[in-house]
Order: structure tokens, then sequence, then C-alpha cells
DNA sequence: GCGTGTTAAGATACAACATATCATTTTCCA
DNA sequence: TGGAAAATGATATGTTGTATCTTAACACGC
């Protein structure tokens, strides 16, 4: 018990999935839409929304702006199709959109690549921490800064 | 035992402590840092580094650039004097720069006040659960996102 | 006291991240 | 098919953060 299965997604299976979750909340996956999240998926590390939107006007011959991304960006992290790293103004494409937890990510301060941890026990103790002090629409935000493995 | 005491300061006594602890590095307390640690003690929420700026050069006559506050900030915050609050891009000082913990920072999305909580034992899963991914030089960022008692 | 090296701070410019406002296009349904 | 609602675009601007170079303050040996 605790545990339980993950579908990892990817490539196009994974913009199925986001899609399927996306339209389950009444919302339209458009052209633009899909590009984004194509172009966010296929970064393999923390993407900015200028990064993507560099990304996207270039694939498809036809600028994209970037308040446009963070619309996009913020219907998506609403939506649990991506996440927001705050230690690096950035986002990451969920690769298991069905599912919703808080998550923990690891960001190497040299490679910048980020690990995605899910550890419910762990962020369950911050919601309780946070819940003693009064707080309620509690969102946790726990990060790690440090070198990654392959970086040390 | 696990418990221990804080030496909470305020005001003058603050800034004695901070200098002490600044000193105690071999750095100095000259003028301008003590008037950004004034400035920056003297907000009730986290301040942003153009906060500060505007501040002091208000209250001394004379123009800071926000350049400068950086740098004297990042020296504040590597010699435990402030930390930074980074889902709000912004610094507090820290009341107790004697002990040195891992911060958890539970910020109010409506009123913008931070209340900072010290619980190692929570911190010290978070620096497990990244050790055990292979990550050094590790720094947590936990922090907390909501509505604090008073604004709900 | 006087040069000289070191550290701190200032000036300036710019890069990166984020939002506000209004206009245009697309969708979709009555 | 026409008109409301939703999505996207254009543009401007606000906010946060750094890079580079210059000037000022300080400290120490002579």
């Amino acid at each position: 018990m605790g545990k339980h299965n993950h579908h990892e997604h990817q490539g196009e299976s994974l913009a199925d999935a986001a899609r399927a979750n996306l339209e389950k909340s009444g919302e339209k996956w458009t052209d633009t839409r899909a590009a984004i999240f194509d172009a966010l998926a296929g970064f393999s590390r923390p993407a900015s929304a200028y990064d993507i939107a560099e990304l996207v006007s270039a694939a498809r011959g036809k600028r994209v702006a970037p308040n446009s991304v963070y619309r996009i960006l913020d219907l998506f992290v609403a939506n649990n199709l991506a996440m927001r790293v705050e230690s690096a103004n950035a986002y990451l494409a969920n690769s298991h959109p069905g599912c919703a937890h808080d998550c923990i990510f690891l960001v190497c301060d040299t490679c910048g690549e980020a690990t995605h941890i899910d550890d419910d026990p762990l962020s369950q103790q911050v919601r309780t921490v946070a819940k003693s002090q009064g707080f309620s629409s509690i969102r946790p935000v726990i990060e790690v800064r440090g070198i990654c493995q392959k970086c040390s």
C-alpha cells in the first residue's frame, strides 16, 4: 500500500494523455497549446516561457508572443499538465498528468537538469506544518538545489 | 533535547548581532551594509532588492544602485544574516543570525507576510531524499504558498 | 604622511522574467 | 449566418537580476 503505478508517458503518448486530461476539464486542445506542450515536453530540463516562445516560433515559422506562452503554461499548471519550478523560474511537463502529487524537484546548479520526485508522506508533513499555523489553500513548494551525481 | 533557544533579536540588538556575525567571518560592517540591513529588517514581509534600493536611497538622500543591493544581499545570505524566499523573489532578515537552519517559509498569497519556521527533522528528510539521489552541496528550498489565518 | 594594492560601492547598460491592455481571429452554436 | 464567447496576437511596460567598468574608501608598509 502507499505505492501506486505511475503511467509514465513520453512523446506522442504523453501529448495524448495531456490532451485527454485537458479536455476532461472542458478545455480545448488547440494547435497553439499542442505546439507549446510539445516544445515543453521536448526540453530535458526546466524551460522558461521565453525558451518555449522561441522554439515554438521557429518550429511554426510564426511568432508566438511570450504572453501567450505564459497564458497557456498557466493553464497547463492549473490542470496538472505542467509544473513550475519556482527556484528556476521555469516549467516542466508532467510525465504522468493523470495523478496529482505535490512535487519535489531536485535541480542541479551545474547542468540545470531537474529530477522530479514524489514523496507524499513528506509533502504531507509540510502541509501539516502549514495547516497547524492556520494556513489554507496550501501549495507546498519543495525543491532542492545542489549538484547532481553526473556533475559531481 | 532536540529543542534549543533562539535568541530572537529586534531593532538595534538585531543589527548588532548581524554585525557581530558578519565580522566573525572577516567581513566588514560598512555604512552601506548597515543601511541595507536596517531597511531589510524594517520590512514586515519579504522585500525585493528594488524595494530596499528605493528605501535606502530615500533614507540616505543618495542613490543606491540595485546591483549594489544585490551584492550585499548575496553577502548577507552567504553569511546567514538574511534568507532568500525563492517563490517570492525577495529577502527576509534572519532574526537569529547565530544559528543555521534550513528554513521553511509560509508565504501568504493575499497579504504577502511570510512566517519563518524551523523544522530540522523535516528538512533533514528532504536532504536525505536528495542525497539518496546522488545530490551533493544540498540546499533545500521548502516554502508553502497559501492563505494565512488573518487573511482567511 | 604617501604611495600602492585591495576591497567596497557606484554608474550604466542590458538580459531575463512577467503582466496589462486592447485588438483580432477563431470557434461554435442558436 | 450572424453574433457571443473563447483563444490568440500585438504591443507596451513593469519587475527582477547580471555584467562590466569606474571610482572611492581603506589598510598597510615605507
